[in-house]
DNA sequence: AAACAGGCCTAAA
DNA sequence: TTTAGGCCTGTT
């Protein structure tokens, strides 16, 4: 349980701009320990610690190998990945900043319910109604003396219905993620076989359930779907697209990375402007 | 106090 | 097919 997973230099690894990048709410900068992220994922809490070129992982192998190595996308070669960007001079420039990236390989329906929860809604706040969200109706679990909760399922969301929903402060969102829950749990909207469709296809099966357009599908693919080529198009990328690429047309990022691309670019120019100060 | 936040829906041109 | 309002809530 208190076993330690030591990886050394890992190759495009850097914490911070994995936790931080926006890809994921359920992880933080630990209170007290530095250089430390502690999160939940897959029903499991996590700690990881990033220094002297090494990662310090609270886990044992067999969970390294069944779920954190997945996780953390580790047989993914992103340096290969970065120098097919190097064409782009300002893409090259933000994914060389940005090189520490993964990709997490998120849960597919906690991926697609989070982000419906961040539409039209800021970081601190999305956190904070997830949390809420697994602490109600997420199940608990235990890591040596601490509790927490798992993200909950559709079904529990599904069965907790769409007044529960709406009080934990998620507003307008609730009837979507209720209907979504609803969708997944009767089995009317089946994420398994999205993970199977090439993404234009899963776009559309995902934007046909209410509450979840363009930007919600996009994500959703990306990080919980692992399509490297889902594109999210927020208000940080149309900036990027009107100051980097004003001459060029959308298909300049149609490759089977731009999703990857993106995520370089929306971390490159956050932390331009100081976003995460 | 009014505007805004990692959008989306609906109604109207 | 594209465009303007409205939307829950919390923060500034």
């Amino acid at each position: 349980m208190s076993e330690t997973f030591i990886i050394d230099r890992p190759n495009n690894f850097d914490i911070t701009q994995i936790f931080d990048c926006g890809q994921c709410f359920r992880f933080n900068r630990h209170k007290s320990k530095e250089n430390t992220y502690c999160g939940v994922a897959f029903s499991r809490y996590l700690e990881i610690t990033q220094q002297d070129n090494q990662l310090y992982i609270n886990t044992n192998s067999d969970d390294f190998e069944n779920i954190w190595s997945n996780f953390f996308d580790l047989s993914t070669d992103y340096n290969s990945i970065l120098s097919t960007f190097s064409d782009d001079e300002v893409l090259f420039k933000a994914a060389s900043f940005s090189s520490g990236i993964r990709i997490l390989r998120q849960d597919p329906w906690e991926a697609l319910c989070s982000f419906i929860i961040s539409q039209n809604n800021n970081i601190p706040r999305i956190k904070g109604i997830i949390e809420n969200m697994s602490r109600a109706f997420g199940e608990k679990f235990r890591c040596g003396d601490d509790e927490y909760y798992a993200f909950p399922t559709a079904q529990a969301l599904y069965e907790a219905g769409e007044d529960k929903i709406f009080s934990l402060k998620t507003g307008f969102r609730a009837k979507y993620i209720y209907d979504c829950a609803k969708l997944v749990t009767l089995g009317e909207l089946d994420l398994e076989k999205i993970k199977t469709q090439p993404t234009t296809l899963a776009m559309q099966s995902l934007q046909q359930v209410k509450g979840i357009g363009p930007k919600v599908a996009s994500c959703a693919l990306l990080f919980g779907f692992s399509k490297y080529d889902a594109f999210p198009v927020d208000v940080w990328v149309k900036k990027i697209l009107e100051k980097y690429y004003k001459d060029k047309t959308c298909s300049h990022f149609s490759s089977q990375y731009a999703g990857i691309a993106q995520q370089y670019l929306f971390y490159y120019e956050r932390c331009l402007n100081n976003v995460y100060l």
